[in-house]
Formats: C-alpha cells, sequence, structure tokens
DNA sequence: CTGTAGTTTCTGTATCGACTGAATTGGCTG
DNA sequence: CAGCCAATTCAGTCGATACAGAAACTACAG
C-alpha cells in the first residue's frame, strides 16, 4: 500500500475534498480514504510515508478517526507498532458518522431551541414572531430526527435489498426505453 | 430588528456555530439565521449594523446566500436600497439545501466513482481489492442517493402529518408511562 | 536498570480563508 | 450631466487551524 495506483489516489484526493466540504479536515478524511482502500490494517509510518504527511499529524488524525468510531487499532502478530484499520462496511460507517454528528450537533441545537422556546414561552411581552420561527425550526429538528430514526430502525439489508431491487427495476426500464 | 434580543443572539450564535461544523461559513449562517428571524426583509446596512461585520461582507455572504436558493431580494416600496429575505419555511429551505449539496458534492462524486470503476473493469491486472471498495462505496451512494429521492418524493404535506401524528403518539405515551 | 522502538504531546510556523476598509462601479435624481 | 447613494470589487491584514519537527513519555527487551 505504500505505493498508490491511479485509481486510489484519485479516490484519496477526492475523499479529502469532500471532508472539507463537510467540516471535516482534509487529512483525517485522506487517511480514512487510505484505510478504506487497504486490505490489510496499516501502521502510522506507513500511513505517513503514503500520503506524505507529518507522523504527529497522522497521529492526531488517527485519534480523531477513532473518536467518529470508524477507524479501529488493530494488531498485527509480531509486530509491536500499533496498526489501524477502518471499519468497511458503507452502509454501517455512515451510520455511526451520523449517529456521531447528531450527538455532537444535533441534539444540543434541540437542547438550545427548547429552552429557547420554554423562555419565549413565560415571557409574555416577547413579541410572538421570534416563538413562532424558534418553534417551527424545533418542530423540523424534531421530525428530522424522528424520520432518521425510524429509517435507522429498518433491518439495514432489508432496506439495502429493497433499494437494490428498486435500482436494477430503474436501469431495466431506462435499458428497455432507452 | 437592529437590537436583538437574548433568544435570537442566542440562535444566531448558535446557527453561526453549526454552519461551521458543516461547511458553512459563520457570517453566512448568521445572516441567515437572522433574516430567518426577521419579520420583514432587511437590507445589507442593517445587516450589517446589526450582526457587527463589514459592509462587503455582509454583501459577499448574500450572494452565497442567494446561490443556496434560501435567500432572495425582496423590494420595499420608496426605497432605492435591496432588501433581504430569507426562505420560511423550513422544511423546503432544508430540502432546497440538501439538493444543491447534492448537487456541488455528491453528482461528482458519483461521476468519480462511476469512472473508477470503469477503468478498473477494463484493466485486467489491477488489484481486485480496490475495485471491490469502489464498487460498495459507488453502491452505496447510489442508494442513498436513490433513497433521499424516494423520501422527497413523498408529498411534503403528508410526510409533516405522519411524522406529527408519530410524535403525539410517542409523547402521549411518555406521559402515560412516566 | 538501561537502551530502544513506538507513540503522543508540545510549540512554533505556515497556509488558507475570512474579513475589513478603501476604491470603484453602477444607476438614479434633480 | 452633475452629484449622490448604494452595491460590489479589490487588495491587504488578521486569525484560526493545520501541520511539522522536536521533545517527552511509555513500555518493553535484554
Amino acid at each position: 500500500m505504500a505505493e498508490l495506483t491511479q485509481a486510489q489516489q484519485k479516490f484519496i484526493l477526492h475523499w479529502g475534498e469532500m471532508g472539507t466540504r463537510w467540516g471535516i479536515n482534509r487529512t483525517v478524511a485522506q487517511i480514512h480514504a487510505l484505510l478504506f482502500l487497504s486490505p490489510e490494517p496499516l501502521n502510522a509510518e506507513e500511513i505517513a510515508k503514503t500520503l506524505s504527511v507529518a507522523r504527529s499529524n497522522v497521529s492526531n488524525s488517527l485519534r480523531e478517526l477513532q473518536g467518529w468510531g470508524i477507524v479501529r487499532v488493530a494488531h498485527v502478530l509480531g509486530d509491536r507498532r500499533d496498526h489501524f484499520e477502518s471499519m468497511k462496511d458503507v452502509w454501517e460507517m455512515f451510520r455511526v458518522v451520523l449517529e456521531e454528528r447528531k450527538r455532537r450537533e444535533i441534539d444540543p441545537t434541540l437542547a438550545m431551541l427548547r429552552s429557547s422556546v420554554a423562555d419565549l414561552e413565560k415571557d409574555k411581552q416577547a413579541e410572538p414572531y421570534t416563538k413562532e420561527r424558534l418553534q417551527e425550526m424545533l418542530e423540523f429538528f424534531e421530525s428530522a430526527t424522528s424520520l432518521y430514526q425510524e429509517i435507522e430502525r429498518m433491518p439495514s439489508q432489508a432496506l439495502r435489498n429493497f433499494l437494490r431491487v428498486k435500482s436494477k427495476t430503474r436501469k431495466l426500464v431506462a435499458a428497455l426505453l432507452g
């Protein structure tokens, strides 16, 4: 994995860019991409070499990825060094990240909105427009959360099959018509 | 709207932080929050005053918000200055933003994955692991996109009602049990 | 107990993007 | 067409964050 093929490089770079757009550090995302593509766990040194970033940067990024719950340490027999591997199940991976983002970002937002709306509820001389807007925002977040959990609750295999069938059907129809 | 109440300030600051976490500029998000709360369209000057940012910064941020399609110019009779208002329907607002992010980020990712997979398909001596991983990633994005469109296709009012009933029920049950 | 390999923490630097204030452009009004 | 007000563009500054390299720490081996 020390040398990257064209396709691997392309994916890793793209993933890094995607990361930045969604508030994830570029290097963190690149390391994740690398581990995702790697058939076996890599040690920090290899990662640093392959991506040409400082060893310490790799260390911190790996900690962050572990914090997200999509990378974990894997030990290799006869090697003292820590090795790292990415979760490989894409659905599960995104589920985990979404769950974590909900915990870090959505839940605090819900709390903030609830307390604000409650405060405005009490304050009789507060002008009602703000309350109305915050109320609607709160309802949206509650509904979206609930919708998300509804989907999450579906057995993921069933969901996948359902969508796979749908996609096959669509392609078939497209082929027949096109 | 020149002076902000406690609740308004809290929301605007929080929205700004949320923005940064999702790759949206803080000021851009704050301006959006302000417009979202404002009962009437605001001109750029007012926005700059209220949030204590430079006039030019407001100008650029407003352009960006218009680029996302959630803020638009509104003219006020007898006033030469442009005024700006945010979309107020929260569901629609998020739908629009999601649509735009799909266009800007997901679609190019799909394209990249498709072409990479196709390339690896041809290249007989390419090691199969990378192809396998990219293939799965591609399938995920295709399914997720399709799932998203499935949800989007549902009449939004029906979706809202469905979720509202669910939430009411949940609260009732919680009240009876708690 | 000492040396060594591995990892993390720390500190200074560099880079990138956000932001400001000034200059410029555009367009309306008398 | 002169003057003015609003909006945009531009060029430089500032600040946050990422990052590298050095130092410190840890754990194990001999």
